[in-house]
Formats: structure tokens, sequence, C-alpha cells
DNA sequence: ACCTGAACACCGTTCAAGT
DNA sequence: ACCTGAACACCGTTCAAGT
């Protein structure tokens, strides 16, 4: 034992990001634990500290992993053809597929909150801020006025959120999943008729 | 020691609700526990699951206390004066005041997910439909229609609730606090003349 | 009937000790 | 330098035993 020297640290790094994911996709965030990832590596619960700060830091970059998966499949999966409020829409529409296909990840996203303190790192932000310039992108092609694009970008995008977020946990009085994209539709159509 | 009868079964378990609100409010969600709140009302940790099904069930006893506090707040803080637009606008403000100010509280309404089969009981999502009304009231003055008004305050909801939730936990790309206004302004005021 | 105390099976985190 | 194993201080939950 010790000094195995089986594999990098970036290997581990790697392999704990992926064991976490697939625990949360399987159990939820409550199954997935340190002990949990260790064992699913083989590896002990120390070397987990070795290569990250803390728990919260694992989750930290197992969600950094999912928003990049999020900007590849949506950046891939958009309808070049359309544009204006088509795209918005449209785009909308792909980020409500991501939380649907992809529940748990997607969730532990926005309801796990690192310690108090502590925001967000840079490159973290970075991560989002390019997941929002698809939304940008299209918005500043209806909108000329780059300040009022910006603004319009984050309340729609923000507002989307809102409506996926309440209504896949149930919090939205008596909304069924088949009637979020009503409100999605609702939320994209009315806004740019009032804004444009 | 056993049997000490000093509380009723109710009481006990508003001392739980109660014990556990303030601990949340003072060191967060992480800092709540079943034995903390077990020591801060003077019983064994056992005498909570003679009262309460769960450490989940607990939560969402505080949940539905927070609610019910939302409620009248926001019911006493309303302007009777005001209608229409203005209405709805001065509303969402005086949510994400309730948010701002008892931010803790705020954060486990929706960031604690409950065991992912149970949908949450009638009991509390009655609650959810209670403070949503305040809401559905202003837009149907506003809108004859009753189907459509009730879309209408869905979306301006769970839209305000995006950008509130997303800025607040600093998950909305460089948007500061002060600009929260900004967003929820042009929400509804866009959103309206859209609608209208 | 009510409450305790102790147990069970877990946590995240640290770190001396081994190779 | 890397990894282990064991410890520490916690968890939620259960339940026989006491009054």
């Amino acid at each position: 034992m010790a000094r195995r020297n089986d594999h990098s640290r970036d290997e581990i790094k790697d392999m704990v990001i992926n064991a976490g994911r697939r625990i949360i996709v399987s159990d939820g965030l409550s199954g997935c634990s340190a002990r949990k990832i260790a064992q699913e590596i083989g590896y002990t619960v120390g070397t987990l500290y070795n290569v990250f700060d803390n728990y919260d830091d694992i989750l930290l970059h197992i969600n950094a992993d999912t928003l990049d998966g999020m900007y590849q499949t949506v950046s891939n999966a958009i309808d070049r053809d359309l544009s204006g409020v088509q795209a918005v829409k449209a785009l909308l529409l792909l980020y409500l597929d991501c939380a649907t296909e992809h529940r748990a990840l997607w969730s532990v996203l926005f309801e796990y909150n690192l310690s108090e303190k502590t925001s967000l790192p840079s490159w973290y932000t970075q991560k989002i801020e390019l997941l929002f310039s698809l939304m940008l992108k299209p918005m500043q092609s209806i909108m000329k006025d780059e300040a009022t694009a910006r603004t319009a970008a984050l309340t729609l995008w923000a507002g989307a959120h809102g409506i996926i977020q309440l209504a896949l946990t149930g919090r939205l009085a008596k909304v069924k999943q088949a009637n979020i994209e009503i409100l999605l539709d609702s939320l994209v159509e009315n806004y740019l008729k009032g804004v444009l």
C-alpha cells in the first residue's frame, strides 16, 4: 500500500468527478458521499483530500462538468435556420430538455449551496457566462442596443429558470410537466412583444 | 427521567419548529440538525421522532411556517391604493424583500429537496396556492379572461422567483444585488405590455 | 404513554505512519 | 510524494428499557 502511483493527480481528479456524477445520477445527491466516491474509484477517502479542498469542491467540479455538457449539447442542437423570437424560444426549450433529461445533475447545479461566505470562483462563473452567451447572441440580433439586449437576455434567462425550477420541483401550484412549455412560451412571446 | 409530560405533543411540535428556525437563521441549514434542535429545547433526539416522521418532515414544517409568515408580511404590506401594473410590480418587490431579509429561511424553502419520490403534501401546496393568490388577484383585475390571467400570474411569479434566486446566489452572471430590481421591473413592465 | 440512552450505520475531515 | 488506516466529531434513525 501507499505510493501506488497508478494514476496521476489529474487522472484521479477526473475519476472522482466522473464517479461522483454517476452516483448522483443513479442515487441522487443524498446518495452520494466522499466515501462512496472513494470506494467506486478504488482509493481511500483520504486520497480525495489530496486532490480536492473538500467535498464542496468536488461538487463544484461536478457542476462545472454539467455546465460544460450543457453548453456542448445546446450549442450543437441549435437550429441555425431560426432567428429572432423563434431562436430565443427554441433555446429555452433546449434548456428545459437538459433539465428534464439530467434532473439530478441539474438539481445539484442550483440547489446545492456552497458555504455561505465564499462566492463562486471566477473560472466557474465564466462557464455560466459562456452558456449565457448562447442566449445573448440571438437577443442582440433582435435588439440593437447592447445594454438593453443584455438586460432582456438576463431577464428571460432567469425567468425561464424560475419557471423550470418551480415546475419541476412541484412548487408551482398545480402546474404539471406538460404546461411548462406553455409558460415558457408565454414568457418569451409576451416579454419580447413588450420589449420590441 | 421518562414520562416528564412537561409539554403536550403540540407544544413540542411548536418548540421543535421554532428552535429549528432559530438555528437556521443563525447558523444556516448546514448548521442545523435534529440533535441540535433537541438540545435547544431540552429534550432527547428520540423525542423528535415521536412527533415528526423524520428530519425532512421537520424542515417541511419550518418551511410551512415561513410560507405563513410571508403571506402575513406581504398581505399586510400591500398598498391598496395601487392597482394594475403598479400593484403587480409592488407585490414582486415585497417578495424580494422577504427573500433578502430572511435569506436562510428563504433558501431552505427552495433549495432543500425532499426525498425524490414523495411529492409535497396538499396542506403544504395549499399554502403556496394561498401566497400565489395575492399575485393572482391584481392580475385578474388587469385581465378579464380568468385562464389567461392565471397563466400570466404563474409566468410572472415563477419568472420573478428565477431572477431573485439566481441573483441572490451569485449565479446570474455579473448581476449585483442592486440590479435585481431592474430585472424585475423589466420583466413585469415588458411582459404585461405584451400581454395587454 | 412518554422519554431516555444507547446503539447502528453512516457522514466530512485530518494526519501520523508507512512505502 | 503518495496513499492508507484509523481516529475525531459529528450525522439521522431506531428501539428496548425505564417511569
